[in-house]
DNA sequence: ACTGATTTGTACGTATGTATC
DNA sequence: CGATACATACGTACAAATCAG
């Protein structure tokens, strides 16, 4: 399963392991379960849950379970069309970027905020792609 | 300083303070430095410089001190209008785009290429704003 | 509305490994 | 080679949010 003396971290090989899991359709349990599974900290294992919710295959809220998120969302890129009027800007995430994509602290990614009629909305750079309507 | 007993999180307390120090032009020392500087302990300290990572602040190396990155203040921002037909991706910048604009190694901004008819054209995502004309 | 159990969030300490100087 | 500094991983504890009854 794991092997701690790999040159992979630890977290890395659970990553892996829960991102296998994850396409296999499973849901996942909590922390503490996947720590005593695993025989792994507890520690560790958020950090692996971390690496999944940068890969936006999960998201996790405080007093609730990891909830994984459909696939289809997770990775793939939206096309977004630009009407007359509508204006782009390009920054790194803020603080609040950060908690309403689910973004991890150490992720680096650009965010693509449109502005349309003094609405704005922002997605991950990543996984956006705009074409001018 | 720092307020064990916030609503805030210590680790935001902190990352806010230090950023207030990288604004200074202040480098930053050593986590262990740092904890020792705000009685906080380091495992918390790294979790307030994982943030400032993740703003494009600093990038910490192992066994090598954070770093500050240079920011990009003060520049001109250009506009650039969004003809039928164009289209935007944005990333992290390429060893190439770092070529093509000059930026320093260090530097952590977005890229924005605008791509119509074939022809792209690559700007600095915190130097630019896009109007879909 | 309240209680208790569960789960995540934060923060501490400690130890060891690895990279850099 | 030694000293410094970050990376990983363990354990522990308590706070806060959620949920089931």
């Amino acid at each position: 399963m794991i092997n701690p003396g790999s040159d992979r971290p630890v977290f890395r090989q659970l990553a892996d392991l829960l991102r296998e899991r994850i396409r296999a359709g499973q849901p996942l349990p909590s922390t503490l379960h996947i720590s005593q599974e695993f025989g792994i900290g507890r520690n560790t294992v958020r950090k692996a849950l971390d690496v999944l919710v940068g890969d936006g295959l999960i998201v996790v809220r405080n007093g609730y379970g990891p909830v994984v998120l459909e696939q289809a969302e997770g990775g793939e890129v939206e096309t977004v069309r630009l009407y007359r009027g509508s204006e782009v800007t390009v920054r790194l995430p803020t603080e609040q970027d950060r908690y309403e994509l689910g973004l991890p602290l150490t992720a680096v990614v650009p965010i693509v905020e449109v502005t349309v009629g003094g609405r704005s909305k922002i997605y991950r750079g990543d996984r956006v792609r705009l074409t001018s309507a």
